[in-house]
DNA sequence: AGCAAAAATGGTACCGGTATCATTTTTTTG
DNA sequence: CAAAAAAATGATACCGGTACCATTTTTGCT
């Protein structure tokens, strides 16, 4: 026991035995055993995290910046990557439950009957990221996507274009490009523009699907003035495939993304995006967690931690 | 004990009372604690993975094809970012290790001498990847990063360059980026040409060093003809410092790259540069990672995975 | 049916920490 | 210096699984 207390630096040793207790756990190479620990106060100091994809470097950005907030507090991070499906993420939260995390943050707040009841059960802080959500399931951190959607295509309308598309990715089970095309469809409405169907398109969210959604486009044979994309991959995917059509940018047609990432600003004409603050979004995600488990309330829910509208060339 | 058998499905057990035990739990809602498993058996289904950072997409790349590979064998992911430094990847290994993980995973083999003797007395298996080495710890999977850059450099050669300059990043604790170095230098000494240390440049990783480092190489005076960066980012940044300097790239000053990120290719003058089989690379540490513990004997301990050299219009 | 063999089930100890409370040692105080 | 108070140390049970072996039940066979 005391031996415990010494090793853990908390309870109430004197310098000379802790030292002693030191010296032999170097010499003996000790190495303690966490799950151990974990068994006897059903707390495991790991913080498990949730994301659709690592491939799509804006979580990888959110990703980094909770791992660096985490880190001196000495927790670690469980990752588990659900494909955007609400079955994986119901295994993966089951799993981490198991496992005792101490806190949970998922991507979005899209998910299965199961995996809510199991969230709500379990008593530890969880934290809903990217989207804000009026109603969830414990703490809440990102952008408004509709906010963000709705001033993109404002913007594109102000500038003159009429006949906006619009390229989802995989709309299906995320909550955030769902949103996006609704601010999309609500900025067209205010706009007196009418919505057509034809010039949405829900593809994957990889670059050559922004290329085959933008051809798919252009043989629709409605006259195109923008195209706004759920993603900046999209977009650049469209962007390559007005290139290869001969067609300029934003001449003939403007392009417009979403996320700001670093490629963005590097490939001509330059891409007007959406700026997201990602890192932002995750050492706020650390903030909560690290203050709920310490047992400081947090008094807000919901961080809506704004997005920017990033005017480049493309549009 | 039946009901322990009846859960986690190995042991015999009358399907029955499988059934009533499933039933049981379900209706209790019960979650196994992993935590007393893990304790009990030593074992915790954990397989640990040590990255330098995230904001470089190579490395997400890896992780998330280790990540697929694992997922249905019932392995979770703990990840640890070291920041390239030997003394975080060492309190990250020990942390793991008092986790009890299965394995652990990691980047490169430049570890301080603690945490080489962690790893050598755990009985566990340990895989370093992204570079080859001629005595892993474990088993090693990667590349020759010297190889690599021998062979840009002589490309560059051969196409004429006389006086070629060398971005580095971070060569201190990075034994791919030093390996690169090596080539280059090997390179210029096969080719007859000498190494001049003004054209050799050590910055950080990021977009912003490598324009920077461009810029410090022009105003060195010499006449360079050809620049090699050590990753992709940094090559970026140099081309588009050029651009600012209005030199043409290739006509001026070719620029050569390393990784073939996905922008390598959407950029213009779109960037040559080293193919990396980052997806590949993750894959084989999972195989290898998956075989030892099941038992399989793994016969090779280093898996050279090969890189391309993609000539595209930088250089 | 009766018995042996096989299969299923159950009792108990144990994994390695920590919480709790009892005991011992040290410090303070009169 | 003794007694009281405070601090440090230690004994024990427990966290919730699994390994091992003993016991019970089922199956197969004559």
């Amino acid at each position: 026991m005391t031996a415990s207390r010494a090793m853990q630096g908390s309870g109430k040793v004197r310098p000379g035995t802790r030292q002693k207790v030191v010296d032999a756990a170097q010499r003996l190479d000790y190495i303690p055993n966490l799950a151990a620990g974990t068994l006897a106060t059903n707390a495991s100091h790991l913080v498990a995290v949730i994301l659709p994809n690592l491939s799509n470097s804006i979580f990888a950005d959110t990703l980094q910046s909770i791992s660096d907030s985490l880190r001196d507090s000495g927790y670690q991070l469980l990752v588990g990557y659900s494909d955007n499906s609400p079955q994986i993420e119901e295994s993966l939260v089951r799993t981490f439950l198991s496992r005792r995390a101490d806190a949970i943050v998922l991507t979005g707040h899209m998910h299965s009957e199961h995996t809510n009841a199991l969230l709500k059960n379990a008593d530890i802080p969880i934290v809903e990221m990217w989207s804000v959500s009026e109603e969830p399931l414990g703490a809440c951190v990102g952008i408004s996507n509709f906010d963000a959607a709705y001033s993109m295509t404002d913007y594109l309308c102000r500038k003159g274009h009429k006949s906006i598309a619009f390229i989802g990715g995989l709309l299906e089970n995320n909550d955030r490009t769902q949103s996006r095309l609704h601010g999309y469809r609500a900025a067209l409405k205010d706009h007196a523009l009418p919505v057509d169907e034809q010039l949405i398109r829900d593809v994957p969210f990889e670059f050559e699907d922004g290329s085959l959604a933008m051809r798919e486009l252009l043989a629709v044979g409605r006259k195109i003035d923008a195209v706004f994309a759920a993603s900046d991959i999209l977009a650049l995917g469209a962007l390559l495939e007005c290139n290869r059509q001969e067609l300029s940018v934003p001449g003939d047609i403007a392009v417009a993304g979403f996320d700001d990432e670093r490629l963005a600003s590097l490939i001509k004409p330059s891409l007007t995006t959406i700026g997201v603050p990602r890192s932002a979004i995750g050492s706020k995600v650390a903030d909560i967690v690290l203050s709920t488990l310490r047992g400081e309330p947090v008094e807000e829910r919901v961080f809506d931690m704004g997005f920017s509208l990033v005017e480049r060339e493309s549009a």
